[in-house]
RNA sequence: GGGCGUUUAGCUCAGCUGGUUCAGAGCAUCUGCCUUACAAGCAGAGGGUCGGCGGUUCGAAUCCGUCAACGCCCACCA
């Protein structure tokens, strides 16, 4: 034990402890009498590798879940990935397409191999990453979500919901990706400000020659779908339009003025273009007077047949020529720039199509209600608490929610059309065929006649189950691991997937389980760097997290980032924070060396002073073990661990080993050594859930331990007496000692010369043991007069001083004296003119003007004392 | 356009229902130390009109109003 390095080395002792941690299965959990606390971890992308927010996050839970084991509590953090269906199916065509290989070109069984290739090649990367980080998940339940159970449980949902009405097929308005091909939900759709233009296009009147309206438009690519002009029934400038029709120019298409409020008479030039095909409200308009649609898209965004002109090309390139096209005809009035919002697919970031497709849609009205009345009245609690303020703001305007995507990697929507028309639901194809003869009374129906949908449902139509089908609680509810571990505990995730995936497990939970999927959801912020700019690959700015952890030990970087994350903010995240943790991870090491490297014996007597230090420094450690409890339980993590290591490095470390410490090559007596490693013990238990690897190497150190026995199942300190006097005397002491050593730095004295203490008046510390042994004093005096050579301090009301002979500079402590006796003749003044306010004395609670009175009547001892030795100095 | 949030030391933040934890913490800074665990360290020190203005009160960082800056979420004005 004594040869250990003089700086801490985690690589080797993080790889071994995990090691060990997976040998002796202490991760698992199984069903037992204990209280369950339950985590299940937010799937990150199955083909995804682990970035700075992943790190904050399992970091989150793993100290969660860490201190709940060591409350005793049966902890299981269940581990998994997504297949998210457009990222992954991106990726696989990507790759394909470098190898030559059109996804159209293969049938979708042979697109699915492709990609099932690609998950088994990249999948998993980022669990065996969290590894690294000290993730203790239970390993031998990880999940996927198009697994068997899990896919399974999706299907059943499915036609579950179907049965009951809640989903429902047809022709909506959707948001349509051009480059992924598919539709995707509200959710999925980022809008951004731009600098656009406004195009104003003129609009010949047909019959009146030379008449022309202007219409605005930032689309004028668009035209090609014109099949109305609106104006507001109410304006004026337009009534002689009624009934009339305008020619669009270009196509020369004639197209009827309809009038409707919706337009707003003062936005351009208060004609509005209608195009149902292409735009949400046109469409509205369109079918309320009856419009005909033209869409004139292809599915990626080139211009179709129906278009008739620039078929073929981008729509992009379209508005460019176009544009050109009209300025030629003398059909373009101007061109004004113009801001206006645009909608990116979250995935592919190209710019969403408005279209007019076939798509599955959940109805979101009723389903709701339990999930936003349970998160409302703080059944389920959120930290912070601002964001059930989006919560119900969303819940209470929510949409019908889009579920089919046009992708082939995602569970396949379990609809089957019938040969002439109409469709069953079903989970098999079995179940199907029967459903369809039994629907259309036809018994030589055979599988083969039924068509299965082409469409998978979205991403989040697995997530959602997740907690409940983690514990197969859809296909099985009432099986004993879905009774013991649901609900579970604690959610951790970023507030940026608050709808798309916290909201909708919760509709999940109350519609399966009639019961909250989590108690409380923790919003962890988003990682920034030191500017304050999100990480993301683009900028460069994100540093590799397993180059990191190489760097700093997984513990330093986990502290690095817990020091940083006070929840629901940002964390502006800087390598020095990691510095500090390792800086921190060193102390404990070496204050460990420091510890192990001392003789024992068994026959010296316990010094006073460290008698004092052990009931000290147990009320303070049993203190903040108080502290801590609490503040994890208001999820205020950054705190819990600042707290800890102010315990360690300042109170342990500073102050305890100090006073403790036995003279050099001295041995330490035998009752302080146990007391000083039970603390050591108590320290690392405290610290575990933030730093596991340090910990458990050196609990290890600290005695023999069984073969399989780990710190990780150690009791977390959690409460124990606190003797408050011992800790204000101690205080005291250390603003003695404190003083002492700032003359001894003034007059630049050795610590190894020891100094008398004197004391003016009468003044007794408990604690004189320790002052003697830490200020290095060779006695404490109470003293009447103050020796004039003597530079002094003063402690509360207390003057002390330590006697120079020679040394001392009678101006600069004069100066110093004056400069003190200034301050506080003012601090006099603002007390006495308080007391002197009848209003106060009057209004103010009996305790306060007590307490005001008492910093009177010290002031005023103060300024006696300090007077008394100005006079003396004076007359040096 | 609506809603929410933030503004306290150089930086990141804590300060719950107004008064003895009220102006705090960590980091950074400055000074002196290679003192026999640790220079990735030790000892000590300095640093803020609590965003601006106005109000309530005996008393405001804390409550109210208002303005400003920043951030986030939501929304179909082409």
């Amino acid at each position: 034990m004594n040869e250990l390095a003089t700086k801490y080395d985690p690589s080797e002792v993080e790889d071994k402890w995990y090691k060990y941690w997976m040998e002796h299965d202490l991760f698992k959990s199984v069903p037992d009498e204990r209280e369950p606390y339950t985590i299940v971890i937010p799937p990150p992308n199955v083909t995804g590798v682990l970035h700075m927010g992943h790190m904050l996050n399992n970091t989150i839970q793993d100290i969660l879940i860490r201190r709940a084991r060591m409350e005793g509590k049966n902890a299981l953090w269940v581990p998994g990935t997504d297949h998210a269906s457009i990222a992954t199916e991106a990726k696989v065509v990507n790759k394909l397409a470098q190898e030559g290989i059109k996804k159209t070109d293969l049938t979708r069984d042979e697109f699915l191999v492709h990609a099932w290739e690609w998950t088994h090649k990249h999948g998993g990367i980022i669990l065996e990453q969290l590894k690294k980080l000290g993730a203790s998940c239970d390993w031998s339940r990880t999940a996927f979500t198009m697994d068997e159970k899990r896919s399974e449980s999706v299907l059943k949902v499915f036609v579950d919901l179907f049965n009951k009405g809640l989903i429902y097929r047809g022709v909506r308005m959707v948001n349509w990706d051009p480059v992924a091909l598919t539709a995707l939900s509200d959710e999925e759709v980022i809008y951004k400000e731009e600098h656009s233009k406004l195009f104003y296009l003129k609009y010949k009147v047909e019959g009146d020659e030379g008449k022309y309206i202007v219409v605005a438009t930032t689309r004028p690519e668009t035209i090609l779908g014109d099949t109305a002009v609106c104006v507001n029934p109410n304006d004026e400038r337009y009534q002689w339009l009624k009934g009339k029709k305008v020619i669009v120019p270009l196509v020369g298409r004639s197209i009827p003025i309809i009038m409707d409020e919706y337009v707003e008479m003062e936005f351009g030039t208060g004609c509005l273009k209608v195009t149902p095909a292409h735009d949400v409200n046109d469409y509205m308009l369109g079918e309320k007077y009856n419009l005909p649609t033209i869409d004139i898209f292809n599915d990626n965004g080139t211009i179709s047949e129906a278009g008739e002109m620039y078929v073929g090309k981008d729509r992009f390139d379209v508005r460019k020529e176009i544009t050109v096209d009209l300025e030629k005809a003398n059909l373009l009035e101007k061109v004004e720039d113009y801001n206006n919002k645009v909608g990116y697919s979250e995935r592919t970031n190209v710019v969403i199509e408005p279209k007019l497709s076939m798509q599955w849609f959940m109805k979101m009205d009723n389903i709701t209600i339990p999930a936003l009345d349970a998160v409302m009245n703080d059944d389920i609690k959120f930290f912070p608490p601002k964001f059930k303020n989006t919560y119900r703001h969303w819940m209470t305007n929510i949409k019908d929610w889009c579920i089919s995507r046009q992708l082939w990697w995602g569970h396949r929507i379990p609809a089957y059309f019938l040969p002439e028309g109409g469709y069953v639901v079903a989970e098999t194809a079995e179940k199907a065929l029967e459903l369809a003869k039994a629907k259309t009374g036809n018994n030589s129906l055979t599988a083969a006649d039924l068509r299965q949908d082409e469409d998978c449902l979205d991403t989040w139509f697995s997530s959602w189950l997740w907690p409940i089908s983690l514990f197969d609680g859809i296909i099985d509810p009432d099986n004993e691991e879905i009774k013991y571990y649901y609900p579970s505990s604690d959610l951790v995730t970023g507030p940026d997937i608050i709808f798309f995936w916290v909201a909708r497990m919760i509709i999940a939970g109350y519609e399966y389980k009639q019961d909250m999927p989590f108690k409380n959801v923790y919003f962890t912020g988003i990682v920034r760097d030191k500017k304050g700019r999100k990480m993301s690959k683009s900028l460069g700015n994100s540093p590799d997290p397993l180059e990191l952890i190489e760097r700093y030990g997984a513990d330093g970087v986990r502290m690095g980032l817990m020091l940083a994350a006070p929840a629901g903010n940002d964390i502006l995240y800087d390598d020095s924070l990691c510095e500090q943790g390792r800086n921190f991870n060193n102390k404990i090491w070496n204050a460990f060396r420091l510890v192990k490297g001392w003789e024992v014996s068994e026959t010296i007597e316990q010094p006073e002073s460290s008698k004092i230090a052990i009931e000290w420094f147990d009320s303070v450690l049993n203190s903040t073990a108080i502290e801590v409890k609490d503040l994890m339980s208001k999820f205020r993590l950054s705190e819990a661990l600042m707290s800890v290591y102010k315990l360690f490095w300042d109170e342990y470390s500073s102050w305890y080993l100090e006073m403790i410490k036995p003279g050099y090559q001295q041995p330490i007596d035998a009752a302080t050594y146990s007391a000083t490693l039970s603390f050591f013990d108590s320290l690392l238990r405290l610290l575990h859930p933030f730093m596991p690897f340090i910990t458990e190497e050196l609990w290890q150190h600290i005695q023999e331990r069984k073969d399989g026995e780990s710190i990780m199942y150690a009791k977390i300190p959690e409460s124990g007496h606190v003797n408050s006097e011992i800790i204000e005397t101690i205080n005291i002491a250390k603003e003695i000692i404190a003083g002492v050593r700032t003359v001894r730095l003034q007059k630049n004295i050795p610590n190894r010369d020891s100094l008398e203490l004197q004391v003016i008046g009468t003044f007794s510390n408990p604690n004189s043991a320790v002052i003697t042994k830490l200020a290095n004093l060779s006695a404490i005096t109470n003293v009447i007069d103050k020796d004039a050579t003597a530079a002094s301090f003063l402690v509360g009301t207390t003057e002390f001083c330590v006697p120079l002979g020679n040394n001392i500079n009678v101006e600069e402590e004069l100066k110093k004296q004056e400069g003190e006796l200034k301050y506080l003749q003012g601090f006099l003044k603002s007390i006495e003119a308080k007391l002197g306010n009848e209003r106060f004395v009057n209004n103010a609670p009996a305790a306060v003007v007590e307490g005001e009175r008492k910093k009177q009547a010290d002031a005023e001892s103060k300024i006696n004392t300090l007077q008394e030795s100005i006079d003396r100095l004076k007359k040096m």
